[in-house]
DNA sequence: AATGCTTTGTTTAACGTTAAACTTACCTAT
DNA sequence: ATAGGTAAGTTTAACGTTAAACAAAGCATT
């Protein structure tokens, strides 16, 4: 007994031997004898030692067995967003098969040095934080460490993407096909926290990627069916169900004979639906709706309409994310697809 | 430039200073004049650096802002289970606030030598394990870290427990007053991977603290009612909709004159209706349901009567538990209590 | 003008581990 | 019998940081 401590070292004193033995036991059993290494972990049972610090062991070897995801949002507000879960049970099976600790890392506010954030203990990031521009998503970024962006174009970095643009098109062509002409596009803010209105031939400096294609997958459907480009009226909001209702009841204020709401997120389009539902407004007999991400409806009573949306597999991104991340050969820049598809279901109709 | 690594001392050597004075640029301001400490962060900022090293520093403080959640399922099925989910809510609001890191430490089964488990870096544990003597479980305790557990019964540690008693005496007071006698109890395993049948007054050796308690309230409720402890059977199965359909017809074909299953979750009461559904037994017509837990039904179309059950607060449970563990004050063990309360709606009905 | 306090910065040591280079002993093959 | 190889263990140094003790200078108080 020297100190009150165990470590590698106390344990190699009161055996007797070097602690790099003690180390060895642990780590590298090929450099020990079996006989020393049953020695040295019975004993280090025996007194209750839990293993080599994890702290210490990181500071030498440089790795920790761990990875960070990085949200935009608050970890609160993830954790009550289907897809935001799913991904993370995508993420949580893959590191659960090879022993790697999930780190999940808050955004702080008590940045007062743009020093503090950030310090966490991991061998990588996943980057499933929309906002190119989002001070925490640059400081991830520069730290230079194996990163994975989700929705997100960093053509440095691997990143895992959906097929937002050309099913955005589908969709869209969908809507067009049943006669609508009068379309309003409803989608959460173009960047951190605006919540503009404009019309769709607007030119987009926007650092959310998702948003920017699929916009272009709408422009691109809508273009050349004589329909204007400025006549569809975009709005921006939160992305949440009051933020879909507020929006729907703004755009039909501005344009009452709107017959079809386009939405980026299935809360925004249950949101509209509600609002429509309120407004008196039949889904689909006089407005059709549709949404993205295909989540279950929010409320077990609702009397909605099954959404037409578009499904994308969050687990699979998650998935996918994380085999990127953890496997060592695949260094190099990519781009991982996950296919997203058309779901038509009760909420769109002829006009 | 010394390496071509970037660390406090090569810092300090580019600047011509002393390692520590630019520690304590950091992390320790008042020791600095503003002058070089702004001299320091510019020129860190300059060339990329991000900030101590959270490996040296863990080493050095012997503290690491985060703290590690243990399930004793696998996170991939933490991550489907809303209880679980919204538990983990509470926990990550109370993370946020404080800046701490949150570490999610998936079970290991390369557990070669006993010890290769539970290396993370955090500063204490959230145990939301419920069996006792499960490896990992134990591990966690015997780290001595400071430690929270959620549903466990732990007199040496800060517990966060719900009324389960109480209100499982209540609940089959309810069932008992409707006029049932015939009653089938359905429980997940008492012990990790059991799955046995036996009745009511069968001495419970058990290590979770959970069942045990609602098999306390159950009994308490009984007893004296004129109804026998042996008469009453119980049905370990595993907590998902396919172990009550399963738990349901076997008791069904042992007892087919039950009228009222009072399952333990309400996964096992959703398995327990579909499956009475199936066999033409109407609920609450011919039999009576309850569970436990108040989640949204798992179909969105489901048919299913609204579930009798028992409404606990996951989130609050997250946030105590959280609050308990981050709150340096309060280190003596203690009881931290969340009221659950009884929700009676449309799966329980007169006999 | 001497005393003591504060501010600022420095030196030194230690946190617990693992990688690399080194020693010794033992075994095998010629 | 000797060289060469392997096995088992040891010594040394380093990972990047922070805490503590220390030194020097500046300032106010008497």
């Amino acid at each position: 007994m020297h100190r009150n401590k165990t470590t590698l070292k106390s344990i190699a004193a009161d055996l007797g031997i070097t602690h790099t033995s003690v180390s060895n036991a642990f780590n590298n059993p090929a450099k020990v004898s079996s006989k020393l290494q049953k020695k040295i972990l019975d004993y280090a049972k025996s007194i209750n030692y839990h293993g080599p610090n994890p702290a210490a062991r990181s500071l030498r070897t440089g790795l920790c067995g761990a990875i960070g995801i990085i949200y935009n949002d608050q970890l609160s507000y993830a954790f009550s967003d289907p897809h935001d879960i799913a991904f993370l049970r995508g993420v949580a099976t893959v590191c659960e098969e090879r022993g790697t600790n999930i780190v999940l890392i808050p955004l702080k506010n008590n940045d007062l040095n743009n020093f503090e954030s950030l310090d966490a203990m991991v061998d990588g990031y996943i980057l499933n934080a929309p906002y190119k521009s989002n001070p925490t998503t640059q400081r991830a970024l520069a730290k230079g460490l194996p990163t994975v962006v989700v929705d997100f174009d960093a053509p440095l970095h691997i990143s895992v993407l959906t097929n937002d643009a050309s099913v955005m098109r589908e969709m869209t062509d969908h809507i067009i096909s049943l006669g609508h002409r009068k379309i309003g596009i409803i989608t959460f803010p173009l960047t951190e926290g605006s919540h503009d209105l404009f019309t769709l031939d607007r030119k987009l400096e926007t650092d959310n990627y998702v948003v920017n294609q699929r916009m272009i997958g709408c422009r691109e459907a809508i273009s050349g069916k004589g329909i204007k480009l400025n006549s569809i009226l975009v709005r921006e909001t939160i992305n949440s169900r009051n933020g879909g209702a507020e929006a729907a009841r703004h755009l039909l204020e501005l344009q009452p004979d709107i017959t079809a709401f386009i939405c980026f997120s299935d809360r925004l389009a249950y949101g509209v639906m509600a609002e429509c539902q309120r407004l008196g407004l039949d889904v689909p007999g006089r407005v059709s709706v549709t949404g993205f991400d295909d989540l279950s409806p929010p409320d077990m009573n609702s009397t909605l309409p099954a959404l037409t949306t578009i499904r994308q597999d969050a687990y699979a991104k998650g998935r996918k994310a994380a085999e990127a991340l953890l496997n060592k050969d695949e260094k190099q820049s990519r781009r991982i697809n996950i296919e997203a598809t058309l779901i038509k279901r009760d909420s769109t109709a002829t006009k």
